[in-house]
DNA sequence: CATCCTCGTGACATCGTTGTCAGACATCGT
DNA sequence: ACGATGTCTGACAACGATGTCACGAGGATG
């Protein structure tokens, strides 16, 4: 095999320094035109590349940024970091992924890691209960998603309170009252905002708070089956489901097809492929992981690039896409049934 | 801030030289047990952390793996990641991961980029036209889900003729004769092949081939409903449907919902999350996104390790989800239609 | 007692690049 | 004609780690 060109090769065939070598590929201005050419040429007749392992240790820091979530497979996180990885592009810059692990050591090992490499930016969808052992990284790092505890850092999400209370008041706005709530696990930072703001709408529009109508633990699509059929056994008088993940309102749709309960209206928080396809088509609020990507991708740039204001929480843009299975009202569920 | 702490500042806290602290930090064994604990000490208490770019640089290699594919927001190639991800997690290597660029041009300077990065390796989903640029690439390469043009490499992938012949051969004998498919584009490597295997199908059992039936170009979730909506008025007469791309599938279930034509059967190559909830559930040719990443995980650090053999061909399994879209009989339809 | 080996150690070069700094030479103003 | 600028250049050190090699001490061997 042909051994590896370095500059140093370049610099010999080009019969001059390796310094000036390095000024010609890196563009310096101080360099003589004929002197420029002849280094052009070597590195041309060489196939000369940079060594960007090299480069980088001279430098300090890797040209890398790197993403942890907790799930790739999450068409969510997956589609923020395909925008994040577009605008990296931009910048010559790659994108290092990695899972949150389940075990907070683990992940704390693989987050060290990360800064071992002198990646030059860290974004992070929190999952562990602490990431202040953070604190003395010099690795600028922007939070996703969810803002995380005993640490201060840049947040890009959306207002979870804000979207859950919009979904729940568009569901009191059709002259719901029996309104269900289907959620993951409360330790998780957006399912407790999105209970809190399900809540608040309530309490505004002067219903009162059942917390049988509050199912916990739907993480899976067959969760959210499970948790649903329960529900509407246990609570028979539902008339609307909000369900906050969209992975398990997958399983709600199913449930729901499944019992033939065309008379219950749904909100999704998050949207979904199936959402659009199925019939009646569901209604979401849509915090659009493209623009959150972006989102996140500038901030942890505009970081790398040096900005050291204090750190801002950016919240992303929420609405609701009104496709027809939110806009039952209830009046109309019992006339069916009483005829 | 505090400065940047290295094994030679370990080194001298521990009172002894750079080198032996290095022993130490990689388990060497020739040190005295006495040297270790003085080293072992002086790390924990400087708070010590390897630089892995520096030991990346002296070693030649960085443990990383670079992993490119046409979308990361594609359920099946982000579902392969993450097994992948799971993979490197226990040897401690990161991965990159990048976006096939449509430019070819660009696609060479991106992976062009990755190598002089010194990534131990790399997993590409061919994408452009010609490969054989990367001849000289010193760096293991094992294609995933489709074959290079121009480059002898290992390839993990399924076996799409046979695929695509197994799910027409399922319709085929549920009694169905005028079956369609919908598939995007030839140029696509997968796309040929199955409908290769569409048409082997076919021929076995004496139908004959006729274009008409074979809808090209359907990439997305709309070229998908348009392109099924087009072929039903094309070709009143068919009776069968074998999509080829999970993401069209969505949009052929969406017209075929839309039209209420229950009576079609429906295949889809690849399956989809929708696929287990609407109803009729959809059959589906599955080729497990999680197998094929466990495979391809560790074809590539077999080669990273040193297997310098033949390139492979490996093959992931493939079975038939049957879920009620495709176990209708052609005959059952006429009754119901002349009924 | 000379020789050989093993063990533990550290000085030094090395990976490929870029920053520092000083020097050579040309050009300029007065 | 002079120093003062400015342009272009290259020797050298540095980034932080590991490989090479040689060396001293101690034990085993003859």
């Amino acid at each position: 095999m042909s051994k590896k060109i370095t500059l140093s090769d370049v610099a010999a065939y080009a019969d001059t320094s390796v310094k000036t070598a390095s000024r010609v590929i890196n563009g310096d201005e101080k360099v003589a035109p004929e002197t420029r050419v002849r280094v052009e040429a070597a590195v041309l007749a060489l196939g000369y590349r940079v060594d960007l392992l090299a480069r980088s240790l001279r430098k300090g820091v890797d040209d890398v940024i790197a993403v942890v979530v907790p799930s790739i497979g999450d068409k969510f996180f997956a589609t923020a970091i395909q925008e994040i990885e577009a605008v990296a592009l931009e910048r010559d810059t790659q994108i290092i992924i990695a899972s949150n692990h389940p075990d907070p050591a683990k992940e704390k090992q693989i987050i060290r890691q990360l800064e071992q490499r002198r990646v030059s930016g860290l974004v992070i969808v929190p999952n562990s209960a602490d990431y202040s052992f953070m604190s003395f990284s010099p690795t600028p790092v922007v939070f996703f998603d969810r803002t995380a505890n005993n640490f201060e850092a840049d947040v890009v999400r959306v207002d979870d309170i804000f979207g859950a209370q919009l979904a729940t008041e568009h569901l009191i706005s059709q002259g719901h009252r029996r309104i269900a709530v289907i959620s993951d696990s409360l330790g998780i930072k957006t399912a407790e905002l999105r209970v809190e703001g399900y809540k608040t709408a309530l309490q505004k529009n002067g219903i009162p708070i059942d917390n049988r109508l509050i199912q916990m633990g739907a993480h899976t699509v067959d969760d959210g089956e499970r948790t649903t059929q329960e529900l509407l056994i246990n609570a028979p008088d539902v008339t609307a489901i909000l369900s906050l993940r969209s992975l398990s309102s997958m399983g709600t749709v199913r449930a729901l097809h499944a019992m033939n309960r065309v008379d219950i209206a749904l909100i999704s928080y998050g949207d979904f492929e199936m959402a659009k396809v199925i019939s009646p088509k569901i209604s979401v609020i849509d915090h659009s992981p493209r623009e959150l990507g972006r989102l996140v991708a500038h901030q942890i740039f505009k970081r790398i690039d040096g900005d050291v204001s204090a750190p801002q929480e950016i919240l992303g843009t929420l609405s609701i896409i009104r496709r027809g299975s939110a806009e039952i009202s209830p009046k109309e569920v019992r006339s069916v049934v009483a005829g």
